[in-house]
RNA sequence: CGGGGCGUAGCGCAGCUUGGUAGCGCGCGUCGUUCGGGACGACGAGGUCGGAGGUUCAAAUCCUCUCGCCCCGACCA
């Protein structure tokens, strides 16, 4: 490919709301460009290295037997009715109305599909397990995209649903997909963890999510080092400390002027924060007045209260929904409130002579026990991990990491197959629900992180397994000496053979501007060809990642590149064998 | 949805406070010179100032409404 015919254009100067690296570049190189909010065209560039990313995935999803296919990205409402799921999902979810007045939704996702097709094929035991994946759009109206490819409204999404019959075929299917996500991710050069987490809207048993490190990460995650295990934060437990034993002493009022967060708290009253209590307030979607309580020191999780009273759509309260429980915000306690719902942390629980608010403007009540002076509704662990907190299993100190979700693995039992009756006939001839299983990754934001983890100042710098092309060739001084030209043409003729793409600056432009646009538009290999390279015996080439360079004889450029690739796909390989991912799936290994 | 910011040429911005000819840099076109780290000169193209309404002799500028985008908090691949 010749760069002049190359449908794209550079930015010299940085798009001005573009924040994370990958953003940055990505438009500043010419791969993608916005259309609306978290809407966005993949330029050819971007294309290439999707497809390449497409392909790693598709390789390894066919390697561990998985079937690809295409489900629509229209579905009739009433399918998403059946689950439910057409009521349970706010405006996140696409719907509009065919010309005949039929309610029609655009795929999040496919459950609803993979379930359909599963009672229409699948009736007796020995059509199972089945595993059927595809690469489709998906619209999901976020509320706020961000960064890039990062967090868009429509995205490309590898999904695959395995169906077996029984939990412990579940369990294999599971571990398939454990075992292909983690060499999916090493083979497209992301670092990933995986780390166990909340079900969130699918439903289900058990989930992982496979986290890339990034400092521009949304998600928290907690690693213990010593037990090798990590979770998401939303889901995290900790070892609690065990509150020192005091007797409850009664109930005091005190006098604490502007006093309304614990920090002011604290400091007035000369106590530390653990020895007060936090009070935070919800409303859920039934209107619903939650009260949730931790320890002055530590945050309310929402995902675990969520998950503890089996709410849906929690929101902060407003002050007005404060008051109108008799509570008064900055002084609040249960004491003495109404119509709320009181979750109360463990911990806090357990503390004896916590410093409360009195629900009175400028006092708090001193030594209050719980559930001495208010009848907690639960009592459970709702707290947020913090740094310093210990592991639960071993007691060691947590560390604490920030990540972005690039693949999710879910076992999602029988929610979907029971609702659409997807059943089959056992050995025994007993009617039973499929069990499934649905697995995802998000093809551009795979993209994205990548270009976070492989770029430097001058631009991206991608590994070759995903590289739009395997060399940019700067062609320099072509106008004045025709052995350029002809040199140029015999490269390319050598990558035919050999299988490499190249991008061949032949343009008229001043050679600084050729090797900026090289290194912002991170081809493994820049191949530079001039008169002076020619003389001294061939091509120059240079390695994106490091600088390193070296003058090599023309009809060697393509077996270096070729063996560069090899190399580093042979390391990879050696990597993932050495933790226990071989190329062939063996042993069921989702420890960690 | 709450908070903050921004919409002026393809990109980055100035002009707005104090109303009166729409500007700068980069990029783009033609010609010439240049040619191993974002070259130089000459000439040139390109803008309903996001949109609508209002105030005014006159609106990019003032007022009202509206649309869009970005960033920070509640969701997810």
């Amino acid at each position: 490919m010749r760069i002049g015919s190359l449908f794209f254009s550079t930015l010299r100067e940085d798009p001005a709301d573009a924040e994370m690296p990958s953003h940055r570049l990505l438009l500043r190189a010419g791969y993608i460009r916005p259309l609306g909010a978290g809407i966005y065209s993949l330029l050819p560039l971007g294309m290439r290295v999707n497809m390449h990313v497409t392909q790693v995935v598709r390789e390894e999803m066919n390697a561990i037997g998985a079937q690809e296919m295409l489900m629509p990205v229209v579905h009739p409402a009433d399918l998403w009715r059946e689950t439910g799921r057409y009521d349970q999902i706010g405006p996140e979810m696409g719907r509009f109305k065919d010309r005949g007045g039929r309610d029609m939704v655009l795929a999040m996702t496919h459950e609803e599909v993979v379930a359909d097709l599963l009672r229409k094929l699948v009736s007796s035991w020995r059509q199972l397990p089945q595993q059927v994946y595809h690469f489709q759009t998906k619209w999901r109206d976020e509320p706020r995209s961000r960064g890039g490819l990062i967090r868009v409204r429509e995205f490309t999404m590898k999904d695959a649903y395995s169906a077996d019959r029984d939990e412990a075929g579940l369990d294999h299917s599971y571990n398939l997909y454990y075992h292909a996500y983690t060499r999916i991710f090493a083979r497209l050069g992301l670092k990933t963890i995986a780390v166990a987490s909340d079900v969130g809207m699918m439903g289900g048993s058990q989930a992982h999510e496979f986290m890339a490190f990034s400092e521009f990460g949304e998600d928290t995650l907690v690693i213990c080092d010593s037990c090798k295990s990590a979770s998401n934060r939303q889901v995290a437990q900790v070892r609690k400390a065990t509150p020192a034993s005091e007797a409850p002493l009664p109930l005091e009022e005190v006098a604490t002027p502007n006093a309304p967060t614990i920090e002011a708290l604290a400091a007035q009253l000369h106590i530390g924060q653990e020895q007060t209590a936090k009070v935070v307030f919800f409303v859920d979607r039934e209107e619903r007045l939650i009260v949730a309580i931790v320890r002055g020191d530590d945050d309310v999780e929402e995902t675990k209260l969520t998950n503890a009273i089996g709410a849906r759509d929690l929101r902060p309260a407003r002050e007005e929904e404060i008051r109108a429980g008799n509570m008064v915000p900055g002084y609040a306690s249960p004491i003495g409130a109404s119509r709320a719902l009181v979750v109360v942390d463990d911990l806090a629980a357990a503390s004896a002579n916590l410093v409360a608010g009195a629900n009175r403007e400028g006092y708090h009540l001193k030594n209050v026990n719980i559930p001495r002076d208010f009848t907690p509704d639960h009592i459970v662990d709702i707290a947020s991990v913090k740094s310093g907190d210990r592991c639960l299993t071993c007691g060691d100190p947590l560390r604490l990491e920030k990540g972005i979700e690039v693949g999710n693995i879910f076992k999602l039992g029988t929610r979907y197959t029971a609702a659409l009756g997807a059943e089959f006939l056992d050995e025994g001839g007993v009617k039973r629900p499929i069990i499934m299983g649905s697995y995802g990754i998000g093809i551009g934001r795979a993209v994205a992180c990548i270009a976070e983890a492989h770029h430097d100042e001058k631009g991206l710098a991608w590994p070759v397994a995903v590289a739009p092309f395997d060399a940019h060739v700067a062609l320099l001084g072509a106008s004045k000496d025709p052995r350029v030209e002809a040199s140029a043409t015999a490269l390319e003729a050598a990558a035919v053979a050999a299988g490499l793409e190249l991008l061949v600056d032949d343009r008229n432009e001043s050679p600084g501007v050729k090797f900026a646009d090289a290194e912002l538009l991170g081809a493994p290999w820049t191949v530079t060809i001039s008169p002076r390279s020619i003389d001294a015996g061939g091509a120059e080439m240079t390695r994106r990642t490091d600088g390193e360079r070296s003058v090599v004889p023309l009809a060697e450029v393509t077996e270096r590149i070729v063996a560069a690739k090899r190399a580093e796909r042979e390391q990879i390989e050696a990597d993932l064998s050495a933790r226990g991912f071989p190329p062939v799936y063996s042993a069921p290994s989702t420890t960690g």
